[in-house]
RNA sequence: GCGGAUAUGGUGGAAUUGGCAGACACGCCAGACUUAGGAUCUGGUGCCGCAAGGCGUAAGAGUUCAAGUCUCUUUAUCCGCUCCA
């Protein structure tokens, strides 16, 4: 034990203990400050490169600043990992648990549209009043290393990793349909839209062409689907990552488009199919109505006007439309057919917006008797419908399950495996067809038309066509515009400030414009992490040497709705900077793991309209900090949603205030604490442990409470019981803790005190209550000794009078003795 | 429709992974005490029953000496995805 200086230069402890009788009531709003400024003063969590000891990286995703402040919801996940890093300090880690801001945003920008204070300003106070609730709820964070994403020290070096990105061929600009709230007046990413709705504002979103930049992340997708396997996230994060990326293995076949009589157009069409196997069932082939074909053949079709009225119709109808009606419309290319690669007989094309034009080719073989979206359309259209696998009643639905190849030529008698290996090998044979895997995962749309973002860092030249600003010239600083609204051609604020749009060209010279889109939200918070590991860094984003220390983050904690958005795109991220070299391992997070949300005490999603939302400075005003971060660990399992409970709250309460008051009991170091009393102590301290490391809390906090009740049943407490149970407090109510222990006369922070080791054997006890049953319903208990023999065990519990009296005109047939668990008689 | 999760007292939830269901709290009931303190302390509290006892983990079946836990069927709630060829 560290520097312990007893009694503070008082004689005895009787002496020493004196000073504190006065003082009955527990005084939370006193000791809190108190301990929160020496904390402070003394940089308690300041943590740098230390290589003698282990380094534990605990990160919390940051929070963006919002003008509700702290939300009860946000400190679920702080605590949680707060205990975990208080806890790991003590057991000798040196541990980095950061905290920062996500700053840039839409709320601060709407904000500014509709008062005209800049957004900067804004966020500044909000990050401000943010910092001071964290603060007040005494988390562990080493303040020295904040940062938030709207700081130009930051995002020049955001900038700077889309450069590379787009040197690296990975940032692209291309015109493409993506997705556009009307009432928002931005793109989306398809992470963003939910259920065919913007997920800021609710508003149903359009389908519009817009020239966007893009991040090429499907690139990674196969990388980011197997390297899942060499990281330890909860399941539910991996499969629904797995699901987003939704990879897939079939094979691309062309199929020649001809005229009525089989002469071909020299257009070939080519379809993506995961089951080239069935191609024998395959009566007519569909193209999206977007599908390039569609157009340029638009006047060989007899229908030209009629194709061309259903392609508009579908252009007109938003995602939603789209995808919520599934009943199948469609118009046939008259005047032109396919030719089926492996029959050779010509089938009719159709359009259908059941085909999406963004995967696979956007355009498919129907194969109506073994998928059920073709066998819907066939029925409408009147197509006809070959089974090709052996099984179901194709006359009712189509047949979706395995069966044995028939109507297949050559796959005749094959089973799918076989099959699909023949008709692929067929394929490449014949050199119309090859194995092709393919993803649901869209690349990353990474424009925003809005103001509150990072300035893409380039410049269009009329001769040099895109070229990124020089790189000694970062940050490029968003300039102050008039007005931050934008406009309905979708044009970003950034278009008003013509000084700053026109430049030259970084290359030749010449007159040249900036990019006026900005980055999403997303792009900030895609590398915060790395920055934490060196924040002040002004060469580069972060040192090799920090880097290599520190990363990668050993346990990262966030919420569930980020699996598809921010845990995705931060992975793919890092790995683009491993592939270059500039980090030191290919995956970011070692370990994810995910909270539930605190709903409000009527079930409800806390929101300002319900008027149901917590303010969490309140809770700290009326109960402090303490209470409010042991409730938010003991409301219920922490992966699960939880109901805010007033009540339980008063409860967390009560038991904090018992273990201020049992100090007046606590006797001196001199009183010799009993076999019984070590065993619960021991007792405690391995299933706090345990049940910390499996973010257990709840119950980790339910040990604490038995303990407490135990030592409350005691006249007088050893000062050992009373400071073991001060150290194991220290994750969860560290004022409290740290006060306790400067009472008990130390001059040491709590806070750097060694974890208590948990001896199992002590923890022990040498009997044990077994139960008894009579035809497995409970008779009773008998003790026995830990070592008791099987026989002995027999013995005593037929001797109970409950059991005797029970099988006394019956015959045992059998009797199961399982030693230390129970004595089940059958008769 | 597909995928994932959940279901235990009046409430939040425990249950060493097949071995005493209801730990720990909240609430409630009864009592004590009071320098009225977010009081505190003591006892009780799954349901039915005076009791012996019976019943009981969403519903129904099954495996087992023994099931909240394993298997099958059904239902309800929540969360994703959703015409992905």
């Amino acid at each position: 034990m560290s520097g312990k200086a007893r009694y503070n230069g008082k004689e005895t402890w009787e002496e020493w203990r004196k000073d504190w009788q006065n003082e009955e009531r527990y005084n939370f709003r006193t000791i809190e400050a108190k301990w929160q400024k020496i904390w402070e003063e003394e940089k308690a969590y300041k943590v740098d490169i230390d290589y003698n000891k282990p380094k534990f990286y605990a990160l919390v995703e940051f929070p963006y600043p919002s003008g509700a402040g702290l939300h009860v919801g946000h400190p679920r996940s702080y605590t949680a990992l707060d205990t975990i890093a208080r806890k790991k300090r003590m057991q000798g880690f040196n541990v980095l648990y950061p905290m920062g801001f996500d700053a840039f945003g839409l709320p601060a920008e709407n904000y500014a549209i509709k008062t005209g204070v800049h957004p900067a300003v804004s966020t500044k106070e909000n990050i401000a009043n943010f910092t001071r609730q964290l603060k007040s709820l005494g988390f562990s964070f080493d303040w020295d290393r904040c940062f938030n994403t709207c700081d130009p020290e930051y995002y020049k070096w955001t900038q700077w990793m889309f450069i590379q990105f787009w040197k690296h061929g990975l940032a692209y600009k291309d015109k493409m349909a993506i997705n556009w709230c009307p009432s928002c007046k931005v793109g989306l990413a398809n992470e963003e839209v939910i259920n065919g709705h913007c997920e800021r504002c609710g508003a149903e979103v359009i389908r519009r062409d817009k020239e966007q930049w893009m991040l090429a992340i499907t690139k990674y997708a196969d990388r980011l689907i197997n390297d899942l396997d060499t990281v330890d996230f909860i399941d539910r994060v991996k499969t629904t990552q797995i699901n987003w990326i939704g990879r897939s293995e079939g094979a691309e076949l062309t199929f020649e488009l001809t005229d009525n009589s089989g002469n071909s157009l020299g257009k070939p069409m080519v379809v993506y199919t995961t089951r080239p196997d069935t191609t024998f069932g395959v009566t007519y082939c569909v193209m999206a109505p977007e599908h390039p074909l569609v157009a340029e053949l638009i006047n060989r079709f007899e229908n030209s006007s009629e194709v061309q009225n259903y392609v508009n119709e579908t252009a007109k109808k938003s995602e939603l439309q789209r995808t919520s009606d599934t009943s199948k419309t469609g118009v046939e290319l008259k005047g032109i057919k396919a030719r089926n690669p492996y029959t050779d007989t010509l089938i009719p094309v159709f359009i259908s917006d059941y085909v999406l034009t963004g995967y696979g080719t956007g355009a498919i073989m129907a194969v109506p008797a073994h998928d059920q979206r073709d066998y819907d359309f066939a029925k409408v259209f009147n197509l006809p419908i070959i089974q090709v696998l052996a099984g179901g009643d194709i006359s009712k639905e189509a047949w979706e399950e395995d069966g044995v190849h028939i109507n297949s030529g050559f796959m005749d008698g094959m089973d799918k495996k076989e099959a699909m290996t023949a008709a692929i090998k067929y394929a490449q044979d014949k050199g119309f067809g090859q194995p092709k895997v393919n993803f649901k995962l869209r690349d990353w749309v990474f424009s925003r038309q809005r103001y509150w973002g990072e300035p893409i860092p380039m410049v269009y030249c009329e001769h040099c066509g895109w070229q990124p600003i020089p790189e000694d010239q970062l940050p490029l600083t968003l300039p102050n515009v008039p007005d931050y609204r934008p406009n309905d051609n979708g044009d970003s604020p950034l278009s008003n400030a013509s000084e700053w749009v026109n430049t030259t060209c970084p290359k030749c010279g010449a007159h040249a414009r900036r990019e006026t889109d900005v980055m999403p939200n997303w792009a900030g918070s895609s590398w915060y992490f790395l920055r934490y590991c060196d924040p002040h860094n002004d060469k580069e984003f972060a040192s090799p040497e920090a880097l290599k220390y520190w990363m990668n983050v050993d346990w990262y904690n966030g919420g569930m709705e980020h699996t598809t958005l921010h845990l995705l795109y931060s992975r793919f991220w890092y790995k683009f900077l491993y592939d270059c070299g500039y980090v030191p391992m290919p995956e970011p997070y070692q370990k994810r793991t995910s909270h539930g949300m605190i709903l409000a005490a009527d079930g409800e999603k806390m929101s300002k309209s319900r008027g149901n939302v917590v303010n969490p400075d309140e809770i700290v005003e009326n109960y402090g900090a303490d209470t409010f971060r042991l409730y938010e660990m003991f409301i219920g399992p922490f992966d699960q949603v939880a109901s805010w409970s007033e009540e339980s709250l008063n409860g967390v309460y009560r038991f904090v205030s018992k273990v201020y008051s049992l100090f007046s009991k606590v006797c001196d170091t001199n009183t010799q604490a009993t076999e019984e009393d070590i065993r619960a102590m021991h007792k405690c301290i391995l299933e706090v442990t345990e049940r910390i490391d499996q973010m257990k809390f709840n119950t980790a906090v339910s040990s604490l409470m038995t303990y407490v009740n135990y030592l409350s049943a005691m006249e007088k407490i050893p000062a050992q019981l009373y400071e073991t149970l001060l150290k194991l407090l220290t994750p969860f109510t560290p004022h409290l803790a740290e006060e306790m222990w400067a009472r008990l006369g130390y001059n040491t922070l709590i806070i750097t005190e060694k974890w208590p080791e948990g001896d199992a054997k002590l923890a022990e006890d040498q009997t044990v209550t077994i139960a008894v049953q009579i035809n497995g319903k409970m008779r009773g208990t008998i003790n026995v000794a830990k070592t008791a023999s099987k026989e002995d065990i027999q013995n005593t519990a037929l001797k109970l009078d409950n059991v005797a009296r029970q099988i006394k005109d019956l015959t045992v047939k059998k009797i199961i003795v399982v030693p230390g668990r129970i004595v089940n008689i059958v008769i």
